[in-house]
DNA sequence: CGTTACGTTTACGTTAACGTCATGTGTGCT
DNA sequence: AGCACACATGACGTTAACGTAAACGTAACG
């Protein structure tokens, strides 16, 4: 059975980040392992945080947007106005998140067409070192 | 008519950077201003890399990535070897971007689930709120 | 019992991408 | 001529997100 609690070492080789990374956003408050002893204990919910830090990471949030957001991820036994103001926050990334979508989307059909360009470039600079030969 | 050489302070007004940034991204060789006298002046081409600097910057590419890909949109008489490079340096870019568009949109509808339980959960504190009145 | 492996804290170093400040220069207006 | 003003060039400062090194604890292994 997959033990559900991870030492550091796991955690790392688990999701390749390296140690110093992992002390570094349980000091930024993203993460909080347990203890046995002194060592540290990742917990299931643990790493599902650090899976969302780094897909937010990947697109372009701060870690300490991340780590409001996160809130929205376990709200459990929050206050209404805490509530309100974690949705309120949520729709703001939505609407990031989706305008940055639909950029992407038109950024990669510009770059497909560059790239039809420069390969019909290819193609006649090849053609010509043909003849050459 | 538009004059289409625009002054250091035109360009920042124009596209919301900082005369800095743009002193910066001149030195990182991504513009290549022209000189009147010492005055920088920026041409449709340097316009042009701007708006492809500052949407590879919102996709979260580094400066030096961004200047390598570049290239591709100005390749004009290049070497084939060279432009075979960026052609390969292109195709990774694509799938970069094509991966980051694809989780993009799975993390777009899990903060969609996220959204509509914290709502359902305001809607239930809302009630007890009205009860206790 | 020594040492090897892994972990800890503390503190200083590093890189990217600019901001800020001091100082100098050319340009047009009055 | 005098002056403001926009722009130029260094040079140093700043922030985020870690890297790296020093100095120490502890558990297992031969």
């Amino acid at each position: 059975m997959t033990e559900t609690q991870l030492t550091i070492r796991e955690m790392c080789d688990a999701y390749d980040v390296t140690p110093r990374t992992l002390r570094f956003y349980e000091a930024k408050e993203l993460l909080f392992p347990e203890r046995r002893g002194q060592q540290r204990l990742f917990t299931k919910r643990d790493q599902a945080r650090l899976k969302l830090i780094l897909r937010g990471k990947r697109f372009g949030f701060s870690l300490e947007e991340i780590r409001q957001l996160l809130d929205l991820y376990y709200v459990g036994d929050q206050q209404r106005t805490q509530l309100e103001r974690t949705q309120e926050l949520a729709r703001k990334h939505l609407a990031d998140m989706q305008a940055q979508r639909d950029e992407l989307q038109i950024a990669i059909e510009e770059l497909k067409e560059q790239m039809t360009w420069g390969a019909k470039r290819l193609a006649e600079l090849e053609k010509i070192e043909a003849q050459k030969i």
